[in-house]
DNA sequence: TATGAATGAGTCTTCATTCAT
DNA sequence: GATGAATGAAGACTCATTCAT
């Protein structure tokens, strides 16, 4: 039908969205051929097995929420810090929300979580980029003096961790991203001023 | 055999010996009899489906984390602030690398998933009861002035979900659950100097 | 429904009858459990896959064709020499003609092949066995004077070899087992006189 | 691309190098397609369906084998007979080694298996023509008194099934081709000499 | 009530064959 | 004629669940 072999891309688009709303247990090939309007035995001839389009779709997935996150972020010396580390904070919570859920669903493949870890862990990547992106903005505000002396890494795992704690509460309690989103003033607002007497 | 229906119990413990080790996924009904030295039909003399057994086990296994985190936390007003502040970040630590596995490992079981949120949703379990124990914490040491001026809940959040980046960086970078652990103190005094200026 | 687990038994019929008229990969998992009247999954239950099984039920098979080819063999020293190796020669010839097709048959699946060779390589199985028995005849008969000098190895292999040429000529040709049969007391004849000036 | 149909020519030297090395049951039509330097889909322009391809490359590798058989075999009344007859028997020799394995993967695919028998029962194939061979050589050197009285037909069965015998030793037990080689000499003696005392 | 054998739907994967370009 | 992507039937194997004993 299609002239072109984009039907790779279709079974990965395919994969992308059933990766979206399930589990990557609960998704039989046939569901992704279903989904992708094409026949059971397609995915073979674009990938070795169904681990390798799972894969793909998990990267690209992954790969856009990075871009997204990247987006707009303020640089470091312009407007007000605490609103720039608010805006931080929300493109964390954005990609934690967005994240974790297909991450967790990992983690009963195990051969599927080394495999995406594997493509994942080059520096262009993941975790390396997003801390580093948030670490860069901190380093830099701490150097021309808009913000106090304090360990970097800490303070990128209290700020990273802080939006995936609210992202966990929001997802396994049930309530809603933007009332979880609410709270994020006041977290920096914590996290700037310290808890200390 | 067994007059009594401690078989029950039996199951249930086999089952929570698997969970520490395998994710859900891959335990089978089967598995778990074998591990309880029972048959393989027993468990539907006790429980409606392997559904029902599994979040029993989950349960427990999370009631006995959280009974061994609420041991020997510091009072408030007692000791040095920052080191009972590291005490209660190394218990939530310790609860979010034995907790957060299951957990993940649950999240490709939707019906499984919420069947234990609803469980785990009472005042009794889960995150009220811990982050309840950390607020209660916060909420006292500042009553006595040992603590600043903040919002306590954003400070759970900070704390938690600090903690629970650290397991989560363990747990996926494959580092280890102690090289994780040595950084704690470092983020305490960040959340407790804070990092503005 | 059976009480016992003669299931195993059950299922190793079905193959070993399903073996007697097609290939091994002709036959599916499907087929077995149809023919033993039992469910698609029982197998697993007895065997750890579909060679398991298969390999059973070919050395069941073949276990039953040694001993009909033991059966009523004619001891060294009595009767006619020549007619006591028209009568080796049948039972080689019998043999043959039950085996080959099977082994054949096993040459698609070196995997199976392997385990077959391996079970079978025991001194009290196959080649060793036949071989050996005829050799013996052969050996005694040359001590006790009713044989001239020749080389018995030799011999063995003429014999089974020229058995096995007729089984293949019938099955093959697509001739009669028993056409082939009556062609026995000339080959026979042959060997014994040799073909000399 | 070519313009004319020797892609048929192509698609048989395919078939036929993949059957040298594998079973039929182990190649695809696409390793064909491939191995020919072709698509998927010629074969269907040339061929009904893979059994035909197949079947003319069985052929076409037997007729090449035949015609290695009839090279430099020595002539009646030529030479020492006995010398005559190893060199027959390391004719047949080989080519039970080589056409064994192909014959024996044929017996999986009934159907393949009868088209084979079918063409190769002509006059100029197959058994006919290599018995025939011993045969002739037998019967002339019987004529002209170099060999004695014998029947025939049974000494070149006795012949090519010691050949026979030989190669499935090897091609089974492990053992080396050579080593099964070195015993030529010794049962072409047996078979000159016969048993009887 | 406990047993554990039997069930059979469901999973991933392979591959001969078709057919639009 | 040639291409090679698409098809879909079929195969081996797993495992939650049932039920006769």
């Amino acid at each position: 039908m299609s002239p072109s072999p984009e039907l790779r891309e279709q079974l990965i688009d395919a994969a992308e969205r059933l990766l979206a709303e399930r589990q990557v247990s609960a998704i039989t090939t046939r569901d992704i051929a279903r989904a992708a309007g094409l026949s059971d035995g397609v995915l073979y001839n674009y990938f070795a097995n169904k681990a390798d389009l799972v894969v793909a779709a998990l990267l690209r997935r992954y790969e856009a929420q990075l871009l997204e996150f990247d987006a707009g972020l303020p640089a470091a010396g312009e407007g007000d810090v605490e609103d720039n580390l608010v805006a931080y904070s929300e493109a964390l919570f954005t990609l934690a929300a967005a994240t974790l859920p297909a991450v967790a669903g990992l983690m009963s493949e195990p051969e599927l979580m080394n495999r995406f870890l594997l493509e994942i862990h080059g520096p262009d990547y993941g975790i390396q980029r997003t801390f580093g992106r948030v670490g860069a903005y901190l380093t830099e505000e701490q150097r021309i003096g808009r913000l106090g002396e304090f360990d970097v890494a800490s303070a990128v795992i209290a700020f990273a961790g802080s939006m995936i704690a609210l992202g966990f509460q929001a997802g396994l309690g049930g309530g809603s991203l933007d009332a979880a989103r609410a709270q994020i003033p006041a977290i920096v607002r914590t996290l700037v001023t310290g808890i200390g007497a």
